[in-house]
RNA sequence: GCGCCAGUAGCUCAGUUGGAUAGAGCAACGGACUUCUAAUCCGUAGGCCGAGGGUUCGAAUCCUUCCUGGCGCGCCA
């Protein structure tokens, strides 16, 4: 609609100059066309003839009249006038809206998907908790926004893969053995000193005794290599969990990607190598360097330590070299905010190996302060008292939780209360949007009940949707696809949760104050056309979030 | 000290990438169930967009200087 509206500017402009009624021959990039907040404003306002105004040496409103002149007769617009300082207002023919109903019908659940990002490779790399212990709810908000923002961007035409980083490499992983291997010589009945850094949470314990029942004592076994058998049966085990609480928050990765496996393929030495090659990584004191320095670091960063060790930065490095060797257009990383230090030495190295430092885009999410009737609760791996993301889906539930951590724009932080969630039952805005979806399943029930056949497409007389509020939810379903593609090439899935809303709030209303099903029948096959139409947008959206849609509440 | 994020109604937040009279939801107050589901709807009230300066036809939005809150600034991970 939009489209076709924008290229009958184009027309009418280049009409003008042929005309010599403008002048300065200068066609602009892009003609921006926005939906105005005021209705008497019309479907579409131009702010062609401001911008104009410089090149052209004009007012803005005579500009506009010259415009407006060129547009008369078009067959899309009802009426076209000329307000303020010089916007164009155009306002549609309703049988244009109401075309987009059929769009609807046809495409179904594919309705809203474009191709804008067609051929485009995105990866999105999201969750990649150490698996030192279970996933928490700071985890959880970076798990359901990661997921949300790839299925926006597959919606908007783009070739997605979800992958998870599993850092199984490195001195965390190996405190988590020595802590499973200490428990383990505890049952023994050993008396133990168990280390200030050492993971102290009872799980540990549990995967101790798992260990012992399943591979026994370990006690001929020397210490690096039992600590070894720790670590390796801890991250699997841990592992586990992890997944087990992704799939029942309804999200499952395409690819778990070893640290460890980057190491025992030598593809840490082999990048390396390369930055080496280039002369971006130098030695001094005795460790390597990389230079990032030259490319907007404040700092050069140590790639191998001075004791021969690797930095978690070095396989950090490796690892986002061999994103874009497999072939990714975009490589996108959800972080949490405290990492936010990370970004310019990850976006130099890109630099320095020649890749637009805009092909990584790191989304950062803000902290998630976790309340109990108001209370903060203090969270931390070691010292044992957290509420895992498990506890919290099975206390206030997948849907309202996703929705929850979608609604805020992911970089303020956000404050979650468990009590506050729970009681919400009734005034939380997800049970909202799918109790609109719910009312049109029990219209279809009604209508089924009284023998009323649902519409057939193409067969349906939009002309009997003739109220303000019928056409105005034409509108607001013709806005779908531009708002899906907007939240996937800004990485804002908040975006569709505000759009349930006002889809939800608009429906609703209609709800109350109209019948669907009514003694003309021509009618009730339009109005029912028109609800399932709605049905299937707040569908399609709640899809996008991964929240469900229910028939019935 | 330096950097990143935020500051909009009493509270929690949107704000179409610079557009016209700044919007929702809670909370408050007053109304609507003999109807396809009241987990709903309708109405009232609520504002110095943190503060100052700048950029222009036009600023909550861009630049700048402050103020407040959070988070970072290791040869830790």
């Amino acid at each position: 609609m939009k489209k076709q509206l924008r290229q009958a500017i184009k027309a009418a402009l280049q009409e003008c100059y042929d005309q010599g009624t403008l002048n300065s021959g200068v066609l602009p990039e892009e003609i921006q066309l926005e939906i105005p907040k005021n209705p008497d404003h019309g479907d579409f306002a131009c702010n062609l003839a401001m911008t104009m105004a410089k090149v052209e040496r004009k007012a803005p409103r005579k500009i506009a009249e010259a415009l407006v002149a060129a547009l008369q007769g078009n067959p899309l617009c009802e009426q076209i006038e000329i307000a303020g300082p010089g916007f164009i207002n155009f306002r549609l023919a309703a049988s244009c809206w109401y075309g987009v109903l059929d769009q609807v019908m046809q495409a179904g659940a594919d309705f809203g998907c474009s191709r804008v990002g067609e051929g485009i490779r995105v990866q999105v790399e999201f969750v990649s908790a150490n698996p030192t212990g279970p996933l928490h709810i700071g985890h959880g908000r970076g798990a359901v926004v990661g997921d949300a923002v790839a299925a926006v961007l597959q919606a908007a035409g783009f070739d997605v893969q979800r992958e998870y980083y599993v850092n199984d490499a490195g001195n965390q992983v190996s405190i988590l053995g020595r802590s499973i291997l200490l428990r383990l010589r505890e049952l023994q009945g050993e008396a133990i000193d168990f280390p200030e850094d050492g993971y102290q949470a009872n799980y540990v314990r549990e995967l101790a005794a798992k260990f012992r029942a399943e591979q026994g004592d370990l006690t001929d076994v020397p210490e690096t290599a039992a600590i070894e058998h720790c670590t390796r049966f801890g991250v699997a085990e841990i592992l586990e969990w992890i997944s087990e609480d992704l799939r029942a928050f309804g999200i499952s990765f395409d690819r778990w990607y070893s640290e460890k496996s980057l190491y025992d393929l030598k593809l840490v030495d082999k990048e390396l190598a390369k930055l080496k090659e280039r002369g971006l990584s130098f030695e001094h004191e005795g460790a390597l360097w990389l230079k990032t320095t030259d490319f907007g670091d404040d700092k050069d960063r140590v790639l191998i330590k001075s004791d021969g060790s690797m930095t978690y930065f070095a396989s950090d490095v490796a690892y986002h070299m061999e994103k874009f060797e497999r072939g990714f257009d975009r490589v996108i990383d959800v972080w949490g905010a405290d990492h936010h230090g990370y970004i310019p030495r990850m976006k130099a190295m890109l630099a320095g190996l020649g890749h637009p430092p805009e092909d990584l885009e790191v989304l950062l999410i803000q902290m998630v302060n976790l309340l109990r009737d108001g209370q903060p609760f203090v969270m931390g791996k070691r010292s044992g008292n957290f509420i895992t993301l498990r506890e919290v889906i099975n206390e206030v539930g997948r849907d309202a939780c996703r929705f929850f951590f979608l609604m805020r724009r992911c970089d303020s932080q956000l404050d979650f209360d468990l009590e506050l969630a729970k009681q919400q039952n009734s005034d939380n805005p997800v049970y909202y949007v799918q109790y609109a979806h719910a009312r049109v399943c029990s219209i279809n029930r009604k209508a089924t009940e009284e023998g009323i056949v649902q519409p057939v497409l193409g067969e349906v007389d939009h002309s009997k949707l003739k109220l303000v509020e019928e056409l105005a939810l034409a509108k607001q379903l013709a806005r779908y696809e531009e708002m899906v593609v907007g939240a996937a090439l800004n990485y804002e899935p908040h975006r569709v949760v505000f759009y349930l809303q006002e889809l939800a709030a608009q429906f609703h209303s209609y709800y109350n104050r109209q019948r669907v099903l009514v003694d003309d029948p021509a009618t009730t096959q339009a109005r029912l056309y028109l609800v399932n139409c709605i049905r299937i947008v707040l569908a399609n959206a709640l899809q996008l979030l991964g929240v469900s849609a229910p028939e019935q509440m």
